[in-house]
DNA sequence: AAAATAATCGAATAAATATTCTGAATAAAT
DNA sequence: ATTTATTCAGAATATTTATTCGATTATTTT
């Protein structure tokens, strides 16, 4: 039924495409000529002879974590990983979530095996995250949303969103938890939880291997932003102790949820079942999330942390007079990649 | 009065760049986004980092010579040093002489020690190899010009032209032999000898350590191209034995010059002069020159020769049938490249 | 052999990258 | 302190490279 010619170019005709281009440095068009044949084929023919090994392209390592504050994170915190991401002097916070997404995606991955079930949560730094996972194929995930909607309107870091995303990149399933996040009181929330469903994602979340979770303040309100709390309601949950929040459940300084109206009006995964997932990673960056980190380490919530370095630094070590200079190992080593995404 | 500020970018920043570019794959314009800095800059960031070594691209060699061809040519005509420049299949006499010219560049340069006297001559392919020739400032030339211009217009194929170019490109000194390549009549190639300004080059040329010429035919001559010989000139060559030219001097079968009303109206190196350079190499592409070389060689005018392949299997090799399957040798290393020319 | 399916090519074009140019900033030399 | 030479950055632009597209050519299947 099928036709298959495999391409055969001659290794001579790329050696000799790729000398002309990379070691005598004439541009495409010259290689053409020299060549005879068209400068797109010029084009074919390079990029074929970096995916064959003829050209081989080794960039020196940079150096995107920084193994020391790590050390210190998980001996402060007791994290079972803890990942500080890098980042160049004078990084804004916008800065700093697109390192953690663009470095912290791998780190991801890697704790996450393959054909498991993965509970998200939504998030900017998540989004980072999600957008830079590996397109790996074979990963098969179950990917579950472990908080209902903010609002009817889709954004681009909600976790309906990411979960799609993120299902998609890894050829994985995406179970969507079809609810708005906050209902207006328990009665409904108890009948949104009692849909078959909505029970069924519950189930899935149980099975769940691995949570990315983002972290939020009361300060810097996803739910402030999106008009679901007025100030006031986080004047109230400030009273009642609340340092932070994950998946819509505020907790307080010992990582234990506070109570509160929203406890009861919030559908998305308990605390006490988040406990239960054995690696939980806490997706953040920005400085101003200390308070809330240490609680949710503190109450259990978090296994691991992807953070900046930012952040990391800003978290209470207990006696840290100029730890800020130079906070860098400087190693040099040539770490080859034979075959690089893209090259141009 | 002079101020100079070092261009310091950290390796760091470098490192990030290049790590980004051509490890992960984004585009420059994405990497500017990253580092909050502008395409053009991660330009020249990109650029800097190979410069640096910071990003190394290597490229298995492409075998530009037929080391076998070579063996056979050396012990053939007993030349000191024999360069079968390979062509892919297929290839025109341009191709040719664009493959020699360029691959041969090198060769040649590696003939000539700087600070020597080169004498060259004019023609397509020494064209190619002129432009070709490595940028070498130390090497201090002084360029000779072997034989008159053949008109006043001048083809940038001149000896004129290419020694010119030849000097700048190593930014060394040109003489020039101010004079026409065939004059009317003995006398006055005589009177133009004893010129000053003349004697002054011929002075020079007999410090020669090195010359570079090509050779042409009887059949596909620069001087009939050129309209200095009839089609009726070239017939009473022929018919005086002529079979091939070098500086406007034609040669017999032995390599001998032929007598010939020619002879005494050339201002060009005289034949015994060019035989008492230490190393003559002859600059040839195409398969219509074998009887030329091979007269050449036999009457001591080369000593080495830089060749297309075409031409090299086109010589009168004593027994060679089925010579053409395979000539060449297959190794596959990968030389490394640190600083390559230049890189997109 | 004919039909169907891919592969491949180069021209045209889209996209990406390198360079030029201008102005601002910096450091050395008055 | 002012001048001067130089570096640097980014916007605009020129150049180069990658991709799309339609036509063509090869390969396999019927």
């Amino acid at each position: 039924m099928s036709a298959t010619r495999t391409p055969r170019y001659t290794d001579e005709q790329l050696r000799l495409a790729a000398r002309l281009y990379y070691v005598d440095g004439l541009g495409q068009a010259e290689v053409a000529q020299f060549t005879r044949i068209s400068q797109a084929k010029v084009s074919r023919l390079l990029a074929l002879a970096r995916e064959r090994g003829i050209v081989k392209i080794s960039v020196a390592e940079y150096e995107s974590r920084s193994p020391m504050l790590e050390d210190k994170l998980r001996a402060l915190l007791g994290l079972e990983t803890a990942a500080v991401i890098r980042t160049l002097p004078g990084a804004t916070s916008s800065d700093a979530r697109r390192a953690v997404g663009h470095f912290g995606a791998a780190i991801a991955a890697s704790l996450i095996s393959p054909g498991s079930v993965v509970a998200i949560s939504g998030g900017r730094t998540m989004r980072e995250l999600v957008q830079n996972l590996p397109a790996d194929k074979k990963a098969g995930l179950t990917v579950v949303q472990t908080m209902g909607s903010i609002d009817s309107s889709v954004a681009p870091v909600d976790a309906l969103e990411l979960g799609r995303v993120m299902a998609r990149r890894c050829e994985g399933l995406f179970l969507s938890l079809n609810s708005p996040a906050f209902v207006p009181d328990k009665r409904t929330r108890d009948s949104f939880l009692a849909l078959t469903q909505i029970r069924a994602v519950w189930q899935h979340l149980s099975q769940a291997r691995v949570a990315l979770v983002g972290i939020g303040t009361l300060e810097n309100s996803i739910f402030v932003e999106r008009g679901i709390l007025s100030a006031d309601d986080l004047a109230k949950l400030r009273d009642g102790g609340a340092v932070g929040e994950i998946c819509g459940r505020f907790f307080n300084a010992e990582g234990q949820e506070c109570d509160s109206p929203w406890r009861d009006r919030v559908v998305s995964i308990e605390l006490d079942q988040l406990r239960t997932i054995p690696q939980v990673v806490g997706i953040v960056a920005g400085s101003d999330r200390s308070a809330a980190i240490a609680a949710a380490v503190r109450g259990g919530l978090l296994k691991s942390l992807i953070i900046d370095e930012g952040g990391a630094n800003a978290l209470p070590f207990p006696s840290m007079a100029g730890s800020h200079s130079n906070p860098h190992s400087k190693p040099n080593g040539n770490s080859s990649s034979s075959t690089p995404a893209k090259l141009k």
